[in-house]
DNA sequence: TGTACATCAGTGAACGCGCGTTCACTGATGTAC
DNA sequence: TGTACATCAGTGAACGCGCGTTCACTGATGTAC
């Protein structure tokens, strides 16, 4: 049955979400079509009145996902204290660590976007530049080269999530001790 | 035809090594059985004499391939000047950042593994485990806290490189930017 | 040392399953008059 | 404003393909005597 056009768009923006949560869970490949579209609440076959393809609705949650995690940075940066050091340690909690699928789109899906088409590439690379300005804009004042400041800090954060997580069923304690080296 | 079991073995040590290159260039998903097998010379079908199954070559893949690293790493640490930062700088060139196939298998298979079997998990984290502390003995004349420079600075490493990676072919100035923020 | 038989690495066809995508159909929405 | 028709979001079956794994078969190797 026909749907109005303000449901289809609100039905359309809960694909994209239940996408996001499903691809940081487990990864692009590891999502079927039809996965996505039962947990947003619909039976797989409308899936391409939406989309022209699964690659568009990659690209989609990425440029979603990693827009709404830059938006989340830029409010946590903009309190008092110690905003950016409070962020990574959050981020380097083992909460975060233990639930990729409500976590960082981009520790979770980095990685798999290597591998991805372009379309999605684009979608990512937009994003994590984003993402990487707005913490070099929070170094400004702090830092003498911010810039170079944000790209390690990031990578560091990034990098010690992802071999967390690598190891974190095998060997727990290598894997909290991992976060905790980088955190404070 | 049986073969001998000196053949047999030698057989068996071209599928590993050509899985080892198969997984980190496409992940352990983005390369099929046959692929392997093809590549190490061989029709599919005899794959089952060597391993019981994909993920049994997965671990035995991860256990050669990062066993090779941390040799290759201590053997670097091993000679004289600043071999931690020449190590460091080469693993952070665009050379290697751009043939992931014939580069680290940790930095390229981090995140897959996360989302593989426990077997493949294990294997895994005894590699890293390994190479962790390579680095941090390293580290034992030069640093106070050696443990935690050897965690944070593999961790921001890994993290460059994976970064990089994704964002290389949308947005190859990012990429290098990235990459060049954490040499020196 | 020689012979007969069992073993088993390698081959290539086949099986079963999951997945991306397509398609015919339904019926409420949107539109033309 | 009311009516007739076209549109299109959603459904569920089906298609085609790739992949992990199995299987019957081959023939050289390894072994028992």
């Amino acid at each position: 049955m026909r749907i109005s056009k303000e449901k289809a768009a609100e039905h359309r923006r809960a694909i994209v979400e239940a996408a996001g949560r499903r691809f940081r869970g487990r990864g692009f490949d590891g999502v079927a079509v039809a996965d996505v579209m039962k947990e947003a609440g619909f039976t797989h076959g409308g899936f391409y009145n939406h989309f022209d393809s699964k690659e568009a609705l990659a690209a989609a949650a990425c440029h979603d996902e990693i827009g709404r995690a830059n938006l989340g940075l830029a409010t946590e940066l903009g309190r008092k204290g110690r905003p950016w050091e409070r962020y990574r340690d959050q981020y380097l909690s083992a909460e975060h660590r233990d639930d990729p699928a409500h976590g960082c789109p981009v520790s979770a899906l980095a990685a798999d976007v290597a591998r991805q088409p372009r379309t999605v590439q684009a979608s990512f690379a937009a994003g994590v530049a984003a993402v990487l300005d707005t913490l070099a804009a929070h170094f400004a004042r702090s830092s003498r080269d911010p810039r170079r400041r944000a790209l390690r800090e990031y990578s560091e954060m990034i990098g010690a999530l992802i071999l967390s997580r690598a190891v974190a069923d095998a060997d727990p304690a290598l894997a909290d001790e991992i976060l905790a080296a980088s955190r404070v």
